[in-house]
DNA sequence: AGCGACATGTAAGTGGTTACATGATTTC
DNA sequence: GAAATCATGTAACCACTTACATGTCGCT
């Protein structure tokens, strides 16, 4: 299972049957969301999803606009529990892009540290103003909170140590 | 530029000429790298970035066995100072496996929630030894220290949170 | 003579990306 | 009746993955 699939499957679980437009607008209103949401990913994703019978759907047509309603699966509830609790993976890596530049953060001229570090530290500001304003009943809380301590502890390492 | 592309340039501009092999052996030694350093990934990549201009090559053949030393070209240099300083991109989720199953946690059992907070405590405490265990004078010190930070405050949230 | 490290790649597959395409429904 | 939104998808492309292929060099 890739993270995408894993996000959407969580997604399903905690919001209930939706249709794949509605978990797309899902992702692009998420302020926190780590994919672009393209059509392009969500709906050969769900696809795959549901020949893997992670997935069912059911119609939901509606007048003359065909529509599909998606729900999770005993299977697919049993695979995203693996999926969650796959604890290698899960304090894994991943990806993080401001640990990839640091190291040549540290070797700019000083003016131009100094300008960098401004910049960074408005930004991780602004990044935390935005995330305090988000509705903390939003279904994605959890994680804005999550990312909020991390932007949290940027920000501290931006001004101690950059 | 991709993200792997960028950690190429830094590690050549930090570690001077060397070969494609070099690299990789780099990134495969590297205790955390952020990809597979597959030689599908960074033989491709090299050569897409001496077509772009942003690494040159001169012949370092020993005996019959053919080499090549990749070094950063001043074009290179540029391109990876702009991709440095980027600091939307810096800052930006990246992606994070912790923060994307975090919200399933939460609706574990009680009897499984325990088991898991217990699993990833122990297995993000062995992470920070390793890291500890770490020589403060390899190339990717600072990387060390900035997942050392992430996984620290990640500790705190398992044991205040989960 | 054989093994492991050095050195460079290719082939097939996968899962994302952007951009495009089509039509129904709702809202102003 | 025009525009935004709902709804589903495809096409071309891109950068990664695993696995395979080839040959050299140094050490025991």
């Amino acid at each position: 299972m890739t993270e995408l699939e894993g996000a959407i499957l969580t997604l399903l679980d905690m919001e209930g049957p939706m249709t794949a437009y509605g978990v797309r607008r899902a992702f692009l209103d998420s302020p926190s969301s780590f994919w672009s949401a393209s059509a392009g990913a969500i709906y050969p994703a769900l696809n795959r999803m549901e020949e893997a019978g992670w997935v069912a759907s059911k119609d939901a047509t509606r007048g003359k606009r065909p529509a599909k309603a998606l729900q999770l699966t005993a299977s697919g509830k049993a695979e995203i529990s693996r999926w969650a609790i796959d604890t290698a993976t899960a304090i894994g890596p991943g990806f993080d892009p401001f640990r990839l530049r640091a190291p040549l953060w540290m070797r700019l001229e000083v003016a131009e540290r100094a300008e960098l570090k401004a910049a960074l530290e408005s930004r991780v500001l602004k990044r935390i103003e935005v995330i305090d304003a988000l509705d903390p009943r939003h279904p994605d809380a959890l994680r804005h909170a999550l990312e909020r301590v991390q932007q949290t502890t940027r920000l501290e390492w931006i001004r101690k140590t950059l």
